[in-house]
DNA sequence: CCTCCAACTTTTGTATACAAAACTCTTGTT
DNA sequence: AACAAGAGTTTTGTATACAAAAGTTGGAGG
């Protein structure tokens, strides 16, 4: 693996797990240092980072985490409705209805692995990613993709802030069963319902459990 | 202006005006003699346009051009069509109806500019990136403005294969009126699909003037 | 004649040294 | 005391040298 991906998903995975908090300046030599590469690699990295919207480059005095306020979240859901719907009706039409069909199944049986405990999130969170590429590929629109790529590093990100307890989880897997039934069930409209209705909750819960959280300068 | 910021918008031309065709390998120290950088800012323009989806790495082998396939226009206009309708159903909703009044007034009048030269296209191309300022403006919503500008420098790309003649600007700029128009009489519906006319129309355009590109390998 | 392996060549990836620009702190003046 | 100018310091931007990896070509063996 080469240096400036490592300093990139160390830096990306330091963001998103708010172990490097908005406003932090992210120094070249300092990081280099920290991550034990170069400084070449390390630039490519927080050129990659800049170009997500992960960080921001503050005129000349370096790189700058970026903040997530709340108005943030909205826009970031505003744009997620637009695509997810999109690409929901767009699998509705163009997919395979044999692969929802079994994603459906997978995901009614879900709560029995939802049990609180981190085991049972990874392993939720690992099923629901498998339904997004599932939903990605039978659209096949590579430009809405990478769109929706673009987003979800930053979704990752805000989800860390909410309370992913496992009443929600189970209410989640509910969700996205009717999103990948109505998909199998070739019914555009229904699944950009399903989907309106399941990241209205999802930004519900957020907002909900989204304690203030603290996003001033770091040190 | 960094040496980085001067290869990556002489590339970036010369991706956009088809004189770097693609499947054209762009080799680092080929390029950057050519531009007459050294090869570390060189790599960092190389690694933008990779970003937008301009090239593409070769796995090893450099990075090349990437095709413009009509399956790719088809997607574009997919993915256009999805985040310009939505910008533009917020713009109705949430923009100021005299900044919209003013332009469709301009676009109005636009016939009388284009005059089948250069400098009359260039000025409507002129009016016409201020219409879709305006909306991502009045949408406010960043991330969608930044969703929207990683798909524009793709299709001023496409737009270079079509044929932009008098007519066809003079059509364009009464479906951007009606755009404008629809906004500044807040009505989101309207907009929407004065949006959706406009982006049918523009593929119909595209494809039908479209000659079968070239768009193998080069040299 | 085809295939596989190895040395060679080319190209990318990384480190470091140097240049330039920006910020800061001091100092002098109003 | 406040502000501006300038020297010093820190940080980014660029160039180049070196290392590593991938591709290619030539030759030997089947």
């Amino acid at each position: 693996m080469r240096a400036s991906d490592r300093a990139y998903a160390a830096l990306r995975d330091d963001i998103t797990e708010w172990r490097l908090l908005p406003g932090t300046v992210l120094g070249e030599v300092e990081q280099s240092q920290r991550l034990g590469v170069s400084r070449t690699p390390l630039r490519e990295a927080l050129g990659r980072l800049t170009a997500e919207g992960l960080t921001t480059t503050a005129g000349g005095r370096g790189v700058v985490v970026t903040a997530v306020s709340l108005e943030d979240i909205d826009e970031l859901f505003e744009l997620r409705e637009t695509l997810e719907r999109r690409a929901a009706a767009l699998a509705a039409e163009r997919g395979d209805s044999a692969v929802f069909l079994q994603l459906q199944k997978e995901l009614l049986e879900a709560p029995a692995l939802i049990d609180g405990t981190d085991t049972g999130r990874h392993a939720y969170y690992e099923l629901a990613g498998r339904l997004d590429a599932a939903i990605d590929a039978a659209a096949s629109n590579s430009y809405l993709a990478q769109a929706i790529r673009g987003l979800r590093v930053h979704l990752v990100r805000v989800r860390r802030l909410a309370a992913d307890d496992a009443r929600r989880l189970t209410a989640a897997a509910a969700e996205h069963a009717a999103i990948a039934e109505a998909i199998a069930g070739r019914n555009p409209r229904l699944a950009e319902a399903a989907t309106t209705l399941h990241l209205h909750r999802s930004l519900s819960h957020v907002k909900n459990t989204h304690t203030p959280h603290d996003k001033e300068h770091h040190g």
